[in-house]
DNA sequence: TCAGGTGATGTCAGTCGCTGACATCGTCGA
DNA sequence: TCGACGATGTCAGCGACTGACATCACCTGA
């Protein structure tokens, strides 16, 4: 990360990369599918928690209640590091390439999420939406928390699902 | 796409596909910025239809309502060519970068639309979470268009605008 | 009619991401 | 002590993509 922000993100190779590691191109790429992957990691961690929250959640929440549940159960691993997520962002915001896989991970949450409820007996197609809004409020949240110097990101997951409600009660 | 439908995406190289136009490889980056883009032209058509429609709705109608009208009106653009719809889906269904591709498309789709909210005064958090929703509607609804034989587009839009609206009055 | 501008195309060379095949080496258990 | 095994190194190669320059068709104005 460092390298990307000093250099930009194709101003430095793999090679320069797997230098700095010690390591050689080639083993840098049987650790990451990817070079862009190296910004990526961990989002396997996000997507199980949010997948083991909304299965948790209480049988009898609605659908919209259990997504709410899982996507608020993020927060802790965001608590502190706000820094940190934000030069990963500025990093992404610098080339299409990131741009591109970071929407691809957001939308395979989506996918997950869906799964979780499907598996709860929530039936389609309202198992894929209420999992695509789940995502939307955790994008908006997120992007929030980033911009914001003391929110707190579980605050704010809350408070948008709540907005979002008042939406579509207020109707179409 | 019939070809990458015959021998498959990356069995295809960008030289056989100017060959077969009778172009040359460095021409085919003149007129695609991707060898992916072959198969996404068209999605900024979809993109001015909607924000056009989000743009043109009454004044008094609620975010939601716009972002549904915006969406609705992309149904034009599908009457008749399910059988093409279904090929390009199934060619990017075989390969994770074209998803990836399409992905980003729909999150760009998303911006795009909260832009046009944003110009008829709808402040944020609000303009960005509708959008993704309508995106959301639009995902399901497509995929459900796909699936089926003869759905309407435009019904099932509707349709599943009126299911999250239910969804969400049902309460977190 | 011709000089010059303009836009689309061709040509060429090069970089870099990424992969397959094979060799090497350290570790650990039989 | 030997052999299996997993992680790493080495090497060669493909294909996507780019920059720089040449060419050519077409159009325009003197």
């Amino acid at each position: 990360m460092g390298m990307f922000a000093e250099r930009g993100f194709d101003q430095t190779t793999v090679a320069d990369i797997a230098a700095r590691a010690g390591l050689t191109e080639r083993t840098f790429f049987r650790h990451f599918s990817d070079k862009r992957e190296v910004l990526f990691h961990g989002g396997s961690h996000l997507e199980e928690v949010m997948t083991a929250a909304v299965a948790a959640a209480p049988p009898d929440a609605t659908p919209l209640a259990a997504v709410a549940a899982g996507v608020a159960a993020v927060g802790p691993a965001f608590e502190g590091g706000r820094t940190g997520s934000r030069l990963r962002q500025s990093i992404i915001e610098t080339h299409p390439d990131l741009q591109e896989r970071e929407a691809a991970k957001l939308c395979h949450l989506g996918l997950a999420l869906a799964e979780s409820l499907r598996a709860r007996g929530v039936a389609e197609p309202v198992a894929s939406l209420v999992a695509d809004v789940g995502i939307a409020v955790f994008r908006a949240a997120f992007a929030q928390w980033l911009a914001s110097e003391d929110d707190d990101i579980r605050t704010l997951i809350d408070q948008y699902f709540d907005e979002l409600v008042k939406v579509a009660q207020s109707g179409l």
